[in-house]
DNA sequence: CCTTGACCTCAAGTTGACTTGAAGTAGTAC
DNA sequence: GTACTACTTCAAGTCAACTTGAGGTCAAGG
């Protein structure tokens, strides 16, 4: 068992958020020491999986909704493959994204937005607002409109 | 010349977010019709390069330092590179995510934390933290202690 | 000429993800 | 038993990225 400190220091994370983190109910505290918490140590994990989604750009709703509290995928499977679909769109974009960077620091063009490699990227990135809207509206909550 | 909500329907942003990415410096309307604004169209390419900067988990900050307000990129190649390094960083950690989601779609194993395929996955997403500190500080500003 | 509607500005409000501060509590060390 | 310290709660504050609302402007149509 680990008090907020230890898994504090451990996950890199100021012991406000674990408590925020609790209340949101991504995680949960396994009992308390008098009026102190304590953590299991997969606690960890699972927190090393709320930085995944959160880099991922889900929320933390988002998050709670594909993980319980214990850090269990919930049920819907059919959510998860979307959202790793979901994904697979926010992986290319930022394949292109940084393609596009490495070619940026290195062309001569004098416009970038006009040197037909930087466009050819841009556009690969952004070649998903079919496969986004075929299936439907789940995507990572980061893109597409309000 | 393309009018606001020309270029809001276009770019599929409300104008208000326009408005305020010029406030903030990062396009130009080329003028006014009246009092109205104006934009070229290629303001629709540095829209799609914003998105996906945004996509990419950098704030309109970083976005504002990598490409000035006519979507040109900045002098320093160096943040670029850094930046785009950062990127693969960000790109390993999110194809092991989904990958994650996937198995957890489908695997049977009762506690998915102990699956041992999904926490390879989870190790090849963090495993980082070494490659990242020796690197320095050019993240992308989503990682890393406050 | 007058109205309409799409734009404008500027200030204030919202949301998500935390952080900070004040006031309280409880194991441990002396 | 008192002090210390690391925790606790709860309310309020902060920050980025927008959004909303009130009141103003202006070109075009009738």
């Amino acid at each position: 068992m680990l008090d907020i400190s230890e898994v504090a220091q451990r996950a890199g994370l100021p012991a406000s958020t674990l408590r925020y983190y609790e209340e949101k109910g991504l995680i949960m505290s396994t009992g308390r020491r008098g009026i102190k918490r304590l953590f299991a140590p997969v606690v960890l994990d699972q927190l090393a999986l709320i930085a995944l989604g959160r880099a991922a750009g889900f929320s933390l709703d988002e998050i709670g909704a594909m993980f319980d509290a214990r850090g269990e995928p919930q049920i819907d499977r059919q959510t998860l493959v979307d959202r790793a679909d979901s994904l697979d769109v926010t992986i290319r974009r930022l394949s292109a994204m940084r393609d596009g960077l490495r070619h940026a620091a290195k062309c001569q063009a004098p416009s970038h937005l006009e040197c037909p490699q930087f466009r050819r990227l841009m556009t690969v990135a952004l070649a998903r607002k079919k496969g986004e809207k075929a299936r439907g509206s789940a995507g990572a909550g980061r893109f597409g409109k309000p």
